[in-house]
DNA sequence: GAATTCACTCTACAACCGTGGAGCGAACAG
DNA sequence: CTGTTCGCTCCACGGTTGTAGAGTGAATTC
């Protein structure tokens, strides 16, 4: 038998219901798009209880966009195949919800590029040439495009596909501009 | 000496205006984000003005984010330099506001799908592999990806350098992908 | 010169937004 | 059992949006 939830543990709950609900709204319609009243109706909750939790739409959607801790861990993916996996495969609702809004919200353009320029430099520093900064931003955006086109745009020959086939021509493909060094 | 504008070339003038304006708007702000008073007082012009030329919001976005007609131009470009000097350099108004809305539009997505499958299609003609369209839809998504991240995310890499930098890498690279046939 | 067209502005409306404050009712502390 | 806390809902406000219709004055037509 479970103990009845307390009444703290209740207001945690329907926090985290209200947070999923944002993450999948923002992820939906970006963040202009998305209205507080939208995330409520998802919660299953009034509107002002979602500002009462968050304090305001912007404070709402910083903790949404939050990368799941896995995610930002320090050790640097030394295969691609990880970040790749992740984004070939079903998207964190964090991560879908910044995807969607990075065009339109300069807080979440601001989120995204000092977010790629991690994955950039975490894999600059696994080569040596000369050029590897440029060679690994050019790199991650590719990954980002990939994401987009597939995820978003719907492109049919690389969303309507499985992942391993696509994993298996990037990877070397992307081997190819930016050699592990040794 | 001009002759003095008839009342038809005035009004012609200042729908292109708003043209323009709405552009630079939609290319700012997203469809979303962009508002027809905004547009409006772009152009230097009453708010009512805009839909009485264009019809609605929806409509001034169509038309928008229409592509230059020598950008559609039925000649493939069988160098990718071309594609790629377009997309590296300054964007098009009409292109950049379909960009900007992608993720946030449902008619803006499409657009842009079917401007990357038509682009891919293209692309793949141009190789005899059999896995030429999943190839050819990567490649356009990399190049995707490269212009956000350069024009609308300024990643430091790759919006502070110069296209030619850029080109040089990107193109033997691309090459590898898809190889041209023969 | 008079009549008419029409490019353009003014005003208004209904819908929606983010947000704040008052109030209710059940879970808690004593 | 009584008093209090507090998670939650209701209601309201000011502002912004897309859009429609009436009005105005200058360019056009006869």
């Amino acid at each position: 038998m479970e103990s009845a939830p307390s009444r703290d543990e209740r207001r945690a709950a329907t926090a985290a219901r209200i947070l999923e609900a944002a993450q999948a709204e923002f992820g939906d319609r970006g963040v202009e798009g998305a209205t507080i009243r939208g995330i409520a109706r998802r919660a299953g909750v009034d509107p002002s209880l979602v500002l009462q939790h968050y304090g305001s739409k912007k404070g709402l959607f910083e903790v949404a966009v939050r990368p799941e801790p896995d995610l930002t861990a320090a050790d640097v993916p030394r295969h691609l195949g990880e970040v790749l996996e992740i984004r070939m495969r079903e998207l964190p609702p964090a991560t879908r919800a910044l995807l969607r809004s990075m065009l339109t919200s300069p807080d979440a353009a601001d989120a995204m590029r000092e977010y790629l320029q991690e994955r950039a430099d975490d894999l600059a520093r696994t080569s040596a040439r000369a050029d590897a900064d440029l060679r690994a931003a050019m790199l991650v955006s590719s990954i980002l495009g990939l994401t987009i086109a597939r995820h978003f745009l719907d492109l049919p020959a690389l969303s309507d596909l499985d992942p391993a086939a696509i994993e298996a021509i990037a990877e070397p493909w992307y081997a190819a501009l930016l050699p592990p060094a040794g």
